[in-house]
RNA sequence: GCCGAAAUAGCUCAAUCUGGUAGAGCAACUGACUUGUAAUCAGUAGGUUGCGGGUUCGAUUCCUGCUUUCGGCACCA
C-alpha cells in the first residue's frame, strides 16, 4: 500500500501502482474526468501512470497554470501524428508548448508544406480526435529508444544525447510514438479545440549551420470559446501593428530605396522631439552631461575598440582620402575619446556622458521589421565612468531611473541578465566573472527579479537587458546596461585616484530606450496609436460647427492655445460636421473642439476627449490650464 | 543570410486559377448643399499591375532572375 496526501492534508491508502485515474476516482467521479495530469511529489504525471510510492498528490485541472501547456504539448504530438500519416516519411525534430501555443519541427524531406496544407492537416487532427485514442507511456532503455527510432537521425541524436541509465520515456497514440518527457493528456478526445496557425524555417537546434526544418505552430485550447477568443486576439494586435499605425497616422515611412533606413514624417518627428526632450530633462536633472560624437570614424579607432575584428560584417564601410573609415555601429569609441581628452580625477567619479548617438548597423535583411529592427537608430546612450566600488551603486541608480522612465509610460517589462558569450568575447573569464556578479548583486539591492540569458552578452562585456513586448505579444530589447570592463582597458583610459596614481576606470554603458526607433515602435502599440496629450503629434482639433458664423471664433482660439506652445489645428474644411469629428477620431487626437453659438457667445470650448463620448464645455482659461497641467504631468 | 508566402490606384481590396492590355470603396480634385459629436450628393481624374528577362499572335495572369515586404529561424537595440 501507498499513503497519498490530498492538497487538504489528509490522507488515504492506496494499492501499490494506483495510477491518478484510480485515486481521482476515489475521490468524485467527476475528478476523475476532469482531471488531465497529476502533480505527484512535485513531478507532474500522466493519470495512466502508475505511482509506487507515498505520495503528496494534486490533480491539475484545465484551470491550473499548468494546464495549457500539457494539453499544447499533447496537441504537438496530435498533429505530429497527422503529419505522419499524411507524409509517411516526415522525421520529428523537437515539439514543444510555448507560450501561445505550440510547434512541431519537421523534416518533410522533398516536401514543400505551404499554409494552404494546414487545413488538410488539421482536419486529419480532428479525425484522430474523433476517435478518441488514448495517449500511453513506456519506458524503454537507450538501446531499444534507439531502434526504436532508427528511421529519424534527429530523434537519434536526442536519445544519443541523454545520460546511460536515463528512463527514456515514450508516447504513444494510435500507431504513433513519439519520444517524450510528458506528461500529456489521457487521450485525444481533449485536443479538440485545436488550430494550425503558420508555418516557418527553423534551424535544427538552433543552429544555423544545421539543416533547416519546417516549423508548424499553432494553439490549442479546453474550449471552443477560448480558441475563439484568442484568434479574435490575434485579429485585434494586428490593429496595433505599428507599421499599419504609422502609415495612418503618417508618422513614418520606409522605402524600397532604403530598407531599414526609416523616414520620420512630420507627425513622427513630433514625437520624436517630445521622446528626446523627456530624454535630455531627465538626463540633465540626473547629472549626466551631454555630448555628439561623430558619425563616421577611421578604421584605426574600430581596430582599437575591437569592432574591426568582432563586428566588422555589421559595419558600413567607405574610403576617405585613400583611408578607410567606418560608419559607427556603436557610440561607445567615439565617447572614449572624449574621455581621454582630460585627465580625471576620482572625485568626479560617476562621470555621466549621455549621447543621442545615430548608428548604422549592416542588419541581415531577414531580420528588417518595421521600426523595431532597422539598418539606422538613435541610441540613446551613456556611458558612466566610475571605479569598481561604485558599480553596484551606479546599476541600482540606473535600474531607478530606468524604472522611473518607463513608469511613465506605464510601460511593463522585465528584466533578463545575459551573460558572455561562448565564443566571440574579449578580456578575461575573471573579469567577466566580477562584472556578471556586480550586474546580478545591483538587482538585489533594487529588489529587481530577473531571469538569466546565459551567453547573450555583448562582445566586451555582460548586460542587464530591459525588454518590452510589441502588440504581437513579441519581445524586443530596449534599455540596456552594459558593464564594459576591456574598452578602458584597450584605450587606455585612467583616473588619477586619492593616491595620487593612476588607475583604471570601470565603464558602463547604457541605454534606456535602447533605440528611439524600436522604442516609437513600442509606444505606438502600446497606445495603438492613441497617444497622451503630451506626445500627440496634433492635442487639439478645433472644428466650427458652421462656418460662416463660428470660424472667426476658431481662429481666434486657434491662436490664442497656439501662444500656449499647444499643438492644435482647425478644420476649416468645406465638410459636414460629422465629417471633421470622424477624422479627428481616427487620427486619435487627444481633444476635440466643437464651437458654435455656446461656445462663441460665452467664451467656452466643448471638449471631447479621444476615446471617450462625453462633451464637456467649460471656460477656455479653464480648458488651457487643465491640458497644461495634464502635459506637465504626462 | 535561411525557410515559406506576398507585391494590382495614396489606402483597403477585386479581376489572375482557366492569358485577350484592369474594377470598386475610401482618399484627392470640381461643383452643389451647409448650425451640434464617427462618413451629404453628383461628377472628374488617377494604373508602364514592384523591376528585368523568357514563353506566346498577345502576359497583370504562365516560367525565370532580382528587389521589397510579411510570418518565422539565425543574428540583434
Amino acid at each position: 500500500m501507498i499513503k497519498i496526501m490530498f492538497q487538504d492534508n489528509s490522507l488515504r491508502e492506496f494499492s501499490k501502482g494506483a495510477s491518478g485515474f484510480e485515486i481521482a476516482e476515489a475521490i468524485s467521479p467527476s475528478l476523475r474526468k476532469r482531471a488531465l495530469a497529476v502533480l505527484v511529489n512535485d513531478m507532474l504525471f500522466d493519470m495512466n501512470r502508475e505511482i509506487d510510492v507515498d505520495a503528496k498528490v494534486r490533480f491539475i485541472t484545465e484551470s491550473d497554470p499548468e494546464a495549457l501547456e500539457i494539453l499544447r504539448h499533447s496537441a504537438a504530438h496530435l498533429m505530429a501524428e497527422a503529419i505522419k500519416t499524411i507524409y509517411p516519411d516526415a522525421c520529428f525534430g523537437v515539439g514543444p508548448a510555448i507560450e501561445e501555443g505550440f510547434y512541431y519541427d519537421i523534416d518533410l524531406k522533398e516536401t514543400v508544406l505551404t499554409e494552404s496544407d494546414l487545413p488538410k492537416i488539421e482536419k486529419v487532427m480532428q479525425k484522430l480526435v474523433a476517435e478518441n485514442q488514448s495517449i500511453t507511456r513506456s519506458v524503454v532503455n537507450k538501446q531499444k529508444a534507439l531502434a526504436i527510432f532508427k528511421d529519424d537521425p534527429y530523434k537519434q541524436e536526442l536519445i544519443r544525447e541523454l545520460p546511460e541509465g536515463e528512463v527514456i520515456s515514450l508516447y504513444t497514440q494510435s500507431s504513433f510514438t513519439d519520444l517524450c518527457r510528458g506528461p500529456h493528456v489521457p487521450s485525444t478526445k481533449w485536443l479538440k479545440h485545436v488550430k494550425l496557425l503558420s508555418l516557418a524555417g527553423a534551424y535544427w537546434r538552433g543552429d544555423s549551420k544545421n539543416k533547416q526544418l519546417t516549423r508548424v505552430y499553432g494553439t490549442a485550447f479546453f474550449s471552443a470559446a477560448d480558441l475563439d477568443n484568442h484568434l479574435k486576439l490575434l485579429e485585434e494586435r494586428k490593429k496595433r501593428d505599428h507599421r499599419k499605425l504609422g502609415r495612418e497616422l503618417d508618422l513614418f515611412m520606409l522605402s524600397e530605396y532604403g530598407p531599414g533606413f526609416p523616414f520620420w514624417l512630420p507627425n513622427g518627428m513630433i514625437l520624436r522631439r517630445e521622446l528626446e526632450d523627456f530624454w535630455y530633462k531627465a538626463h540633465l536633472k540626473e547629472g549626466y552631461k551631454l555630448i555628439q560624437t561623430p558619425i563616421m570614424l577611421n578604421k584605426d579607432l574600430w581596430v582599437i575598440s575591437g569592432h574591426w575584428e568582432n563586428y566588422r560584417e555589421n559595419m558600413y564601410i567607405s574610403k576617405i582620402d585613400d583611408q578607410e573609415y567606418a560608419i559607427k555601429p556603436m557610440n561607445c569609441p567615439g565617447g572614449m575619446l572624449v574621455y581621454k581628452r582630460d585627465i580625471h580625477s576620482y572625485k568626479d567619479f560617476p562621470l555621466k556622458v549621455g549621447e543621442l548617438g545615430l548608428v548604422h548597423r549592416h542588419e541581415a535583411s531577414g531580420a528588417l521589421a518595421g521600426l523595431f529592427r532597422v539598418r539606422n537608430f538613435t541610441q540613446d546612450d551613456a556611458h558612466i565612468f566610475m571605479t569598481e566600488s561604485q558599480i553596484v551603486q551606479e546599476v541600482a541608480e540606473l535600474v531607478r531611473l530606468f524604472d522611473y522612465v518607463y513608469g511613465v509610460f506605464k510601460l511593463d517589462y522585465h528584466i533578463e541578465l545575459s551573460t558572455r558569450p561562448n565564443t566571440k568575447y574579449i578580456g578575461e573569464i575573471a573579469t567577466w566573472d566580477k562584472a556578471e556578479k556586480a550586474l546580478a548583486d545591483a538587482l538585489l539591492k533594487m529588489g529587481k527579479p530577473y531571469k538569466v540569458n546565459p551567453g547573450d552578452g555583448a562582445f566586451y562585456g555582460p548586460k542587464l537587458d530591459f525588454k518590452l513586448r510589441d502588440s504581437m505579444n513579441r519581445i524586443w530589447q530596449c534599455g540596456t546596461i552594459q558593464l564594459d570592463m576591456n574598452l578602458p582597458e584597450r584605450f587606455d583610459l585612467t583616473y588619477i585616484d586619492t593616491d595620487g596614481e593612476k588607475k583604471r576606470p570601470v565603464m558602463l554603458h547604457r541605454a534606456l530606450f535602447g533605440s528611439i526607433e524600436r522604442f516609437i515602435g513600442i509606444l505606438i502599440e502600446h497606445y495603438a496609436g492613441a497617444f497622451p496629450t503630451w506626445l500627440a503629434p496634433i492635442q487639439i482639433k478645433v472644428i466650427p460647427v458652421n462656418l460662416d458664423f463660428h470660424k472667426e471664433y476658431a481662429l481666434n482660439l486657434v491662436e490664442r492655445l497656439k501662444k500656449h506652445n499647444l499643438r492644435v489645428e482647425s478644420d476649416l474644411r468645406d465638410e459636414k460636421l460629422g465629417y471633421k469629428i470622424r477624422e479627428a477620431q481616427t487620427k486619435k487626437i487627444p481633444y476635440q473642439l466643437v464651437l458654435g453659438d455656446e461656445e462663441s457667445k460665452s467664451d467656452t470650448v466643448t471638449y471631447r476627449r479621444y476615446g471617450e463620448n462625453e462633451q464637456v464645455k467649460v471656460k477656455t482659461e479653464e480648458f488651457i490650464d487643465m491640458i497644461i497641467a495634464e502635459i506637465n504631468q504626462k
